[in-house]
RNA sequence: GACCCGUUCGUCUAUCGGUUAGGACUCCAGGUUUUCAUCCUGGCAAGAAGGGUUCGACUCCCUUACGGGUCGCCA
């Protein structure tokens, strides 16, 4: 059997984390086992569905690196993958049940009569899980077809997984309770159902529900806050499995390497952003100087940065930074005249007996010939006995004198960015 | 309210009856780096509560508490 996996947003919203991490769960699963990832827009309502929201989940999608082989803009043979293309379909589908007496009329709409009897479903995550159904009043027969004509939820849902054959059903631990539903929904038509599998939900730092406009709740914001898709990917798949291991970094291919459904916790996971910026520095830290700068550029010219001239810069600050969004902040001193000094810093540094020292530092440096990093901190050593003073305690007063800062690159990076005439233009300045 | 699922350091988690309950984030202290960061070492910190079962329970069972989910002509 073909394992084939999906991921069914309605598109009324952006993109959230947790459906982020359905999708790529349903994608890992497929991936891993030489199966098929299906995107299905479940466009039904009408009302809120919005031309904008369709495009944030294909961006979305897109970002995270989770391609599909069937859906929009791919196709496949059993689309159409929009189930507002597909109401033909619906309508062939309802008329089985109808026919095989299982649905009535109610105020105009139909209801689908459940059997009376226990729904036991095997759910590769929950295990086994059962539902009274003899008590009608609380499992009262649902609505599959609106007085309007138009089909619910359960109804398309349960028919598309049916018609597009799907294996697997990765959902939201919110579909559990559904699950009977579409049970009963595969039994009367006479088919096999999906494995479902239904996840854990994502939850606030404070334990409450993850929903719109929470820190962290929009896919969308990540990449302009700094963060790689690659690591947002790491963080969200953590958020709810294990590899058991002491490992917690990978990669996308490690990630399908690893994947079992068994591994996934039952219980729902608090969102922990400081952990994800902690993942995004490991990420950083494994990706290569020239990846590390192309992804930074967008970054450096929005702050208005010559990114040409940024290039070296950026790259000494690779291993400083846990977000793209923090290289400019990190680099301007080194690329502009005009940067913002830090006032703690300066303070700091002017509170610093050794300070007294930079100016024959400067002076020294002004007689040099040749210039480079080793030259430079080799200077600082001359300078630093001269004047009874150690190496290491003439480094963060310069540190600051170049870069109005208490904290940065190497400052050999810094001597070898500024160059000598800054360099001793800076230190007289300070 | 009814019905489901869940409950190990503050957070993410390992443990599938016998461990000094392990790792990671955060925080703190050292060390490396003649500087900053990285990095390394160490430290703080957990089995919700009460009953069983068992020679032995975080692990199995029950109860309670707490958290989450679901009860639509939304998806």
């Amino acid at each position: 059997m073909t394992v084939r996996t999906r991921f069914a947003p309605s598109p009324t919203g952006y993109l959230h984390v947790g459906g982020a991490r359905t999708a790529l769960f349903n994608w890992l699963y497929a991936r891993k086992h030489n199966g098929k990832f299906i995107l299905r827009v479940e466009d039904t309502d009408a009302a809120r569905n919005t031309e904008e929201a369709r495009q944030a989940i294909f961006d979305g999608m897109n970002w995270l690196g989770l391609d599909w082989d069937e859906g929009p803009q791919v196709g496949g043979e059993y689309g159409p993958y929009q189930q507002s293309q597909r109401n033909d379909i619906y309508d062939e589908y309802f008329e089985k049940i109808l026919s095989a007496g299982r649905v009535y009329e109610d105020d105009g709409a139909w209801r689908f009569r459940f059997d009376r009897k226990p729904v036991t479903m095997n759910d590769l995550v929950c295990g086994e899980v059962t539902i009274d159904y003899r008590d009608a009043s609380n499992t009262p027969d649902m609505v599959v077809k609106r007085s309007d004509g138009s089909y619910v939820f359960h109804f398309v849902n349960v028919v598309d997984d049916l018609t597009m054959k799907m294996s697997h059903v990765i959902r939201g631990e919110d579909h559990l309770m559904n699950t009977p539903k579409h049970l009963q929904l595969f039994e009367a038509l006479g088919a096999e159902p999906p494995q479902y599998a239904h996840i854990p939900l994502i939850l606030n730092p404070n334990g409450s529900k993850m929903s719109k406009r929470d820190e962290g709740a929009a896919v969308g914001d990540y990449p302009r806050q700094g963060f790689l898709s690659e690591a947002v990917v790491n963080f969200i798949t953590l958020l709810g499995w294990s590899s058991k291991t002491d490992e917690e970094i990978f990669s996308l291919t490690e990630l399908i390497d690893r994947f079992s459904l068994e591994a996934v916790n039952r219980a729902p996971a608090r969102f922990d952003l400081e952990k994800c910026k902690w993942v995004n520095q490991q990420h950083i830290a494994r990706i290569s100087t020239e990846a590390f700068t192309e992804l930074a550029k967008p970054f450096v010219d929005d702050a208005g940065l010559p990114f040409a001239d940024s290039a070296p810069a950026i790259a000494a600050v690779k291993e400083k930074v846990r977000l793209l969004s923090e290289v400019p902040a990190a680099i301007d001193f080194l690329v502009t005249d005009t940067a913002e000094p830090d006032p703690e810093a300066v303070e700091k540094a002017k509170a610093n007996p050794n300070s007294a020292h930079l100016a024959a530092l400067a002076d020294h440096l002004a007689t040099l010939t040749d210039w480079s990093a080793d030259i430079a901190k080799e200077a600082i050593g001359v300078v630093a006995q001269a004047n009874g003073a150690k190496p290491g305690q003439l480094m963060f007063p310069t540190r600051v004198a170049l870069s109005g800062r208490a904290h940065g690159p190497d400052l050999g990076d810094i001597f070898t960015i500024l160059g000598k005439e800054k360099t001793v233009a800076r230190l007289k300045a300070f």
